[in-house]
DNA sequence: AGATCTCCGACCCCGCTGGTAGGATTGACG
DNA sequence: CGTCAATCCTACCAGCGGGGTCGGAGATCT
């Protein structure tokens, strides 16, 4: 397994969020609610996505979370970035700020890495690739083909709240 | 992180299998040492490789395992599924049999599959497609270049080293 | 004041990873 | 034939990280 339900659940609360405008908070109750998520766990979840200035809150009665960018602009390599830490596919693989390495256990990395460092570079590069190619404007237009919302609310209507933003 | 040490060592295993020729078998001691691994671990390690046909092995004195392949025709998404089991970038993520699909918590699947399965479908594309790009014999070229064999021997009689112990 | 919210830290259960131990079989060689 | 060197197989175990809960403290609206 790549990424664990930090990733999954904190992408299920962008995509909630970015099918609301962005005019009024959410509250994480609506959100937990609407996805089925336990609600203290997404607590802390979505201060992760806080930290990295993805998502704003206000705070107190009628507070929530707000995205903070058009959903068109925000793509996943950030928001997995910011939920899982690095996008790594071993443990030895070290993404030193732009400049990813692999240092292999047992040989105290002698600058060189093990065999198996050209396979985890490929496989990372192809999955922060598809990272940076998917937005959340896309997911929100998947989900809303997928469940054209509660009420009766025209999903075409939704969709333009989507792509007008 | 995507991958354990299954498929790191087990990589490195068959690397390691792959710079040898596959006329006679290597014990997997002599694998161990090279590569500084437990041998008892690298015992359950190859069986899954055995299982999976991609090495074979003779018992007794003078034993070991071989490569059933040419190393440029066995492409590492063979190798990671035979030692992984599924290459899934999530729990939810069932692939079952050449037909993938995202079965997410909470909602009994109800054919739709929630926001996330988009991304994790592209993602899991990403990995594989990396992996069915990436044969043993790149590896062991990689490995070659890298850590060009104890001493100063032509790699033609490397193998002729080996099998000399 | 009181109802909602966000925030924050401590705690906890459990499955899986990574590894060990020990023995049974099988074959080559003297 | 006995012995050594291998593969095989099963059971066991410690540690840790994932996934979640709880309780409370600080905002902010009505």
């Amino acid at each position: 397994m790549i990424f664990t339900t930090k990733a999954e659940y904190g992408v299920r609360l962008l995509v909630e969020l970015g099918r609301h405008g962005a005019d009024q908070p959410v509250s994480l109750k609506a959100l937990a609610e609407a996805e089925e998520l336990p609600l203290a766990y997404l607590e802390r979840i979505v201060a992760l996505l806080k930290k990295a200035d993805l998502v704003d809150s206000t705070r107190g009665a009628h507070g929530g979370y707000r995205l903070t960018r058009d959903p068109a602009d925000l793509t996943m390599d950030e928001v997995i970035v910011a939920l899982e830490g690095t996008v790594a596919p071993m443990n030895c693989f070290v993404d030193d700020s732009d400049s990813p390495r692999v240092l292999c256990s047992h040989q105290a990395d002698s600058g060189q890495g093990c065999a198996t460092k050209l396979l985890w570079m490929r496989v990372q590069g192809g999955v922060m690739e598809k990272l940076q190619q998917t937005t959340l404007a896309e997911l929100v237009a998947f989900a809303e083909r997928e469940t054209p919302s509660r009420p009766g609310r025209a999903t075409a209507e939704t969709a333009a709240v989507a792509s007008a933003r």
